[in-house]
RNA sequence: CGCGGGGUGGAGCAGUCGGUAGCUCGUCGGGCUCAUAACCCGAAGGUCGUAGGUUCAAGUCCUUCCCCCGCAA
């Protein structure tokens, strides 16, 4: 059959491997990406990894300040896709440009729908203890991931997976179940399943005080927001990194060395600290902390 | 020119007002022990990122360059 004539539209690591299935199985007319911005140190000016990616394959690419513009509807429109790809992109999409394809707009979201819409998906799962997650593609409409599920696909969150592991993996399912989804599309046996409102949770983007640890917590539930945030889980003024489960009976923010081991209480059992990062520093594992650093009294409250 | 921290034996760090380079761990050898991530004794290992400068003397002050990192976005 002749192959589909798709926009991808997407900005960060996560949307590669989906544009990478979509080159290999489709015609990709055009990459949507948000523009160059001020990254990193000295604020130098960073583009968005799928417009490396997507340069390095010799497509073109736009990158709009907003997509929603009169002069990139039309742009978009005069390329007359079958089809518009939209993976972790960062704008919101108008109506126009959700009618310019044949087949409208798909959207890999990572979640299982309705559960967790939203920008941050795959950390709320993590932070929540979810056991199982997931990829939906669904058919886009004019709400916040609000569109009919084509279909979906499981991810299992073992217990201590970290969120790059998850993320990792959530990315690669995401393409496939994309390919799958166009596959699908073009020999007419997708089924699209509204989405049950009143099931719909929200995941939103998460904000600075989201990571700060509370010791008082359950071991549990501080384990999970640790390794749901990988490095934004926050003890004073040292970042956590890493934990796991202790056996070690102390009061909560109570700490213990024992053995080149760092044992912290919680309001429910205890935690073993594997990998802590000072301010000004880099991650560190609990060992070679312990040998650079004093810890008293006061440690997570000092300055 | 967004803000800031740092480059010291294999690792993580200390080194105050410039004056013989230290600590914890690891490594190697030996000892003790039923045993050990334990303990004891001993040893090896550093041109203190680079290039200059100031000085009787610089890891320590000044300047050049390279590299690394944190924050904030």
């Amino acid at each position: 059959m002749d192959k589909l004539k798709v926009i991808f539209m997407g900005t960060p690591d996560f949307a590669v491997p989906s544009l990478a299935a979509l080159i290999d199985k489709t015609q990709v007319l055009c990459v949507v990406t948000q523009p160059d911005r001020p990254k990193g140190r000295g604020h130098k000016f960073q583009p968005p990894p799928v417009k490396v990616f997507a340069e390095e394959n010799n497509l073109r690419v736009i990158q709009p300040l907003k997509v929603k513009a009169p002069e990139v509807v039309a742009e978009l429109a005069a390329l007359q896709p079958d089809l518009i790809v939209v993976v972790a992109f960062g704008q919101i999409l108008s109506q126009k440009i959700l009618d310019i394809p044949r087949f409208g707009c798909i959207n890999v979201h990572a979640s299982l729908l309705p559960k967790y819409r939203g920008a941050a998906p795959i950390e709320w799962a993590m932070i929540n203890g979810e056991k199982v997650t997931g990829i939906t593609t669904m058919q886009m409409n004019a709400g916040l991931d609000t569109g009919d599920i084509l279909l979906q696909s499981e991810v299992k969150i073992p217990d201590e997976m970290i969120l790059p592991e998850l993320r990792e993996r959530l990315m690669t399912v995401g393409a496939d179940l994309l390919l799958k989804t166009l596959y699908k599309l073009q020999m007419g046996e997708l089924q699209p399943i509204k989405q049950d409102d009143s099931l719909s949770t929200y995941a939103p983007l998460l904000k600075k005080d989201t990571g700060l640890i509370d010791w008082q917590k359950p071991a549990r539930a501080i384990h999970n927001l640790v390794r749901g945030l990988y490095g934004e889980a926050r003890a004073g003024k040292f970042k956590i990194w890493r934990t796991q489960l202790a056996a070690e009976k102390l009061l909560p923010g109570e700490i213990k060395i024992a053995g080149g081991k760092f044992f912290v209480g919680t309001g429910d059992g205890s935690l073993e600290i594997l990998e802590i990062q000072a301010p000004n520093a880099k991650k560190l594992n609990a060992a070679e902390f312990l040998r650079g650093n004093k810890v008293g009294e006061n440690f997570w409250t000092s300055e």
